[in-house]
DNA sequence: TCTGGTGGGAGAGCAGTGCTCTTGAATGAG
DNA sequence: CTCATTCAAGAGCACTGCTCTCCCACCAGA
């Protein structure tokens, strides 16, 4: 009997994702609301009234939900990024860069347990599994999207590009070779032949690196009576990378 | 009976002050190996041959036990912080930036669970007292020592510092305001008249999140096949950083 | 329509957790 | 020497993830 893998056929089938459907609702709003090492599996089989043993039937073990649960988050929070990506498309660079900041700023915000269980301490005891690598890159692939576009229209300023900047390193050399593979298998159609420079990666890993950097010290507190204002910050922090790469904000190169 | 306040006087209050530190040490090991969620008092107890009620003489709650390690930790990263710093007092700032930041990952990467603690995920319903925030500040202040230092002696770049980047906000603006009072308070002496502008307090402050991003990112796995040698990436991008902030690597300025 | 296999809920139970309360013993001050 | 204070020990409460057994309802094939 041949069936098509995601088809739902039978009554029970039905049931049966609806209620994995139930639980993983429940088990997010308890993650919203007391964060990730407070999720009982036993509160989530009382919110539904079932008991706790039943929930086995359709997660193997707590990890296996948590895993439903950071990828759901992942998804979530990268389709945030590439709308933002997406609505600026005829945008400037920078502009486009600060956009997409402020929008996984955005999310983060809102959810701020769910984004520490993506970015935050990684849960004891528990490997990430392959199943959550493509879903954990879209936020960078986004980002650096946009500078492979700009790139690749020749909008880059290259004067501006990592002016007064120590030069990159061997070894950090052999590491942007291997981000440069990642985004060929990534975004093909982005890499031209001349390929962005090493210090056009290195200028985009930095920004990815500042750009959670920043969020997380907002969101854990690091901040705490010292910003005021976390999306302006954010903005001009964004701002400021997006520059240091070589992105215009404008149609023209501002100040000159 | 006047008596000074730490000094140990009897018997009884030594041994207390032994058993403390017992089970400090012992809480440390399993923090250290198993992560801050898996810290158990009864577990401590058990490794210390007591039962597990008998450590609430000692601290009053999990949290307070955890508070004691949170405080441990930014002192002893603290400590390798400014030492760092002082070691290098005699070197131009952007070696001496590097030379922190450094530091600051050895520390993180022998003590990732510590380090975890302290910059990761906050625990669920633990705030973190008032106690922690100054020792929690010290690495901070010894980057900020730096900037400072180099900014009276007059050796900041100002060329290069914050060269094609956006002004600075009014709303960041305030903040920084916010952080010239605080360093203002905790290195009086290094403050001049001009002050430090507004463009170099932000670079400093993107240097921080900048180095705390890093490593958050390293640690947490999200670099994983990616960024191989962590030590030389931390030090270029410290030194990056660096440069953006118009510290100086050489006693000239290089490649003029 | 009957029947046998399967999916899945219910409950008991295991080993662990933080924390509280009571009990009994050691200690040190007057 | 007395007696209040200090502290360890143990039982117990309410919770956790997870396993195992039991049993019922469904659903397909005969």
């Amino acid at each position: 009997m041949l069936v098509g893998m995601t088809v739902i056929r039978t009554a029970r089938e039905r049931a049966r994702a609806e209620v994995r459907r139930e639980i993983l609702d429940a088990a997010r709003r308890q993650l919203t609301a007391e964060g990730a090492e407070a999720l009982s599996l036993r509160a989530v089989a009382r919110e539904l009234g079932m008991v706790s043993s039943a929930l086995y039937r359709y997660f193997a073990s707590r990890d296996e939900l948590l895993t439903a649960l950071i990828i759901e988050a992942y998804d979530e929070l990268g389709e945030r990024a590439e709308r933002a990506a997406a609505a600026t498309a005829d945008q400037p660079a920078g502009l486009r860069w600060v956009a997409v900041a402020r929008a996984v700023r955005a999310w983060a915000v809102d959810h701020p347990r769910r984004y520490a269980l993506l970015y935050g301490t990684p849960v004891v005891g528990y490997a990430a599994p392959q199943s959550t690598v493509v879903p954990g890159t879209r936020v960078q692939i986004a980002l650096a999207g946009i500078v492979l576009t700009a790139h690749r229209s020749g909008a880059i300023d290259a004067g501006r590009l990592g002016a007064g900047e120590p030069p990159v390193g061997s070894a950090v050399a052999a590491d942007l070779a291997r981000l440069r593979a990642a985004l060929a298998q990534a975004a093909p159609d982005l890499l031209t032949a001349a390929g962005p420079s090493d210090v056009l990666l290195r200028a985009t890993l930095l920004g990815w690196t500042q750009l959670f950097g920043l969020i997380g010290f907002e969101l854990f507190g690091q901040l705490r009576g010292l910003v005021e204002d976390g999306e302006a910050f954010l903005v001009e922090s964004a701002a400021t990378m997006a520059a240091r790469a070589g992105l215009q904000t404008g149609p023209l190169p501002p100040g000159r």
